[in-house]
DNA sequence: TTACATCCTCTAGCTGCTGTAGATTCAAGC
DNA sequence: GCTTGAATCTACAGCAGCTAGAGGATGTAA
């Protein structure tokens, strides 16, 4: 049996995300100890070990929460769990496409930067004039 | 002189966003009509402008009160200027590493899906397992 | 004048945690 | 058995950057 904090060292989380995530309902409620301290088995674990995975590829919990519940019904056809990734791959790739604009925007406005006054600083133009942009990024965000 | 909610209209800002700003001393306080309601002129309309588009473009709302300082002392070398806009360059990056990475992962977990049952679903055996990823994505997040 | 869109303040909520305070419990060494 | 110090407990507040809603006041056009 696992305390919390050797659960939080073996999958990289902080002691009170599991806590949280616990909180929110994507871990069960653990046993205790006579004195109240909670106490893990492998199950857990393995949960866990999943969700922070999940979370490191960039799931929202909410996806998380779906593709929980789908690993637990292997009669179920994939079909499921393949859409929810599927969906985080366009996500990805969009913020990918975003982001690469703004790179391109920013290394603009940085080499153009002469290294004068700020009343001629091309970075503070750029900003200050949208115009002068080459690209549209017009989303917020990551 | 502009009401907020034409003051949003021209920066595409919803209006709780404005006040939002002003609250937390990003936008000044506005002038108001006798009824109390906020009234603006061209230099908010600019600075709002500046704000909402160092947004587009990632920079934080920290960042942008610093490029706003800079912008108003036009006597500073731009040097500054410039260090905050490679920061956020660099950041951008970064974050586009590893973007990508995570979209490889996710490219290979979607193409080896057969299509079949839950129970041999490769989306929720990488997920399971690390072990099986090509790339380490340790760092979650944008 | 009368609608009714817009505005006001205030508060709470979102995601996904993270940090703190103050009290309790556990485990190892003696 | 006792002490000590690390780990745990609950509860609540806070982060970024907004967004939404309630309940009421104001502005403007017909």
């Amino acid at each position: 049996m696992l305390s919390i904090g050797t659960l939080a060292k073996k999958t990289g989380t902080k002691v009170q995300t599991i806590r949280y995530y616990e909180q929110i309902g994507l871990l069960p409620e653990p046993g205790r100890t006579e004195g109240g301290q909670r106490r893990y088995g492998d199950a857990e674990l393995d949960r866990l070990s999943f969700v922070r995975h999940a979370r490191q590829l960039g799931f929202s919990l909410d996806s998380i929460r779906e593709l929980l519940d789908l690993s637990e019904r292997p009669d179920k056809p994939c079909a499921e769990a393949d859409a929810i990734a599927r969906r985080q791959l366009r996500q990805v790739e969009q913020r990918l496409a975003r982001l690469e604009a703004l790179r391109m925007e920013l290394e603009r406005m940085v080499h153009e930067c002469s290294g004068g006054q700020t009343s001629d600083c091309r970075v503070l133009d750029v900003l200050r004039d949208h115009s002068e942009c080459l690209t549209e990024h017009e989303e917020i965000g990551a």
